[in-house]
DNA sequence: CCTCTCAGGTACCGTACGGTACGGTTCTGG
DNA sequence: CCAGAACCGTACCGTACGGTACCTGAGAGG
């Protein structure tokens, strides 16, 4: 991993117009509503701009998903005093945070986009959207991690791993069946606060003999 | 649930070859390579025929899926007395299984091409991938989770709850980035091994201490 | 031998998209 | 005031797709 200066290349305020329009197509038609025309006159622009700034389609889709991802900035405060109680609201507000994210309408969409075009355009913009969405994501969960086990809240032999176990528990198939049409959850707190349990039950360091999260079942 | 009986409409030799085709096709040059012209020409059948046999193209589409689910039986050998070690087994057979499956060629193209069809057609075809695919893992899943309650291994209110977290401990992120093009895991052996031990800490019987998973992490 | 049905091959049509070219207009800098 | 750039609106082009129509050949049944 480079040390990632200001990668960010950054659009101007009428580009970034251009791209909120373009963002708000996509979400509400899809793949096929996002023709060039259509975005020249969602956005009052003109064609010719479109293919000065992004080059062509895939460009403005790849800008799509930089300027998306510029938008989002996840405020880590850090620097507090980890204690067990302070963890486990931190984990459970990561939970209910992700849980939000990739059940927004213009992640479920940039996802659907990407995905859909994995096949014919090997990957690029697949992972262009890991890279840039995930990495704030990513950061914010590694920095608790190492945080609850710098603190002696957390046991792991390998962060990532325990990062992975513990996006699992959250997420599931969630993603997936969204991705798929289906509507999100009713409750992301009470998700949050099981995954939580189950994940410190597996990785916290008070012996809990798992038996608490056991009462706590049903989706 | 209904009962589901016999709903596999099932199709002529004749088409199930042109659907084979179809899925080649699919596979190899996803959702923009399967086109009806390409199709006849690659089945060696004509167009009038294909809109004949499924209406239209997306009539093929989702016969496509029904005919691929058609493809897959699992055979649940239920029956056997559970022990620990075959429940242990069955688990990580299970979770072998589930990510050979979900990284398959043709399902990763078909989950690829219902998804990006999402947002235009209202996930139908997201519905019926979700119902023809997900239903013969999910029984089996659920009937492995019911035996080891019955036989005292596993412990858990809510069948299908402990069968989310098991998938979630499986599969974590790793379906939707194979989705967004990433090469899937080197080992599932391993991955599924990892996770049957997770789970078996959260809700076997027997009180392992948590403390033997900590050892064996490694992404 | 005749006929009817089914399916393959081909040509065709309308449409809609990506991309380009051009004329007109506004803004900027000297 | 003027020159140049940037940009909007529109018209245009080539292409490729979904879907339809027509013709041909091969069997099936009488």
């Amino acid at each position: 991993m480079r040390p990632d200066t200001a990668d960010t290349p950054q659009f101007s305020p009428r580009q970034n117009e251009v791209l909120e329009q373009a963002l708000r197509l996509l979400v509400e038609g899809g793949d096929k509503a996002l023709t060039t025309s259509g975005l020249a006159r969602a956005a009052s622009c003109s064609k010719e701009s479109l293919y000065k700034w992004f080059g062509d389609r895939d460009g403005v889709l790849a800008a799509m998903i930089a300027y998306q991802a510029s938008k989002v900035r996840t405020a880590d405060r850090s620097g507090e005093k980890l204690t067990e109680q302070l963890l486990k609201q931190h984990l459970e507000q990561f939970g209910r945070d992700l849980l939000e994210v990739l059940g927004g309408d213009v992640s479920l969409a940039l996802n659907r986009l990407a995905i859909g075009q994995t096949s014919r355009d090997g990957s690029k913009l697949g992972k262009l959207l890991v890279e840039h969405g995930r990495r704030q994501i990513d950061r914010r969960a590694m920095a608790l991690m190492d945080a609850g086990k710098r603190a002696g809240l957390l046991r792991f032999e390998n962060a990532d791993a325990a990062y992975h176990t513990f996006y699992g528990l959250i997420v599931s198939d969630l993603h997936v069946r969204m991705l798929l049409g289906e509507p999100g959850l009713k409750d992301n707190s009470r998700q949050a606060e099981r995954a939580v349990e189950a994940f410190l039950a597996l990785h916290g360091v008070e012996q809990k003999t798992a038996d608490a999260l056991r009462v706590s079942a049903g989706r």
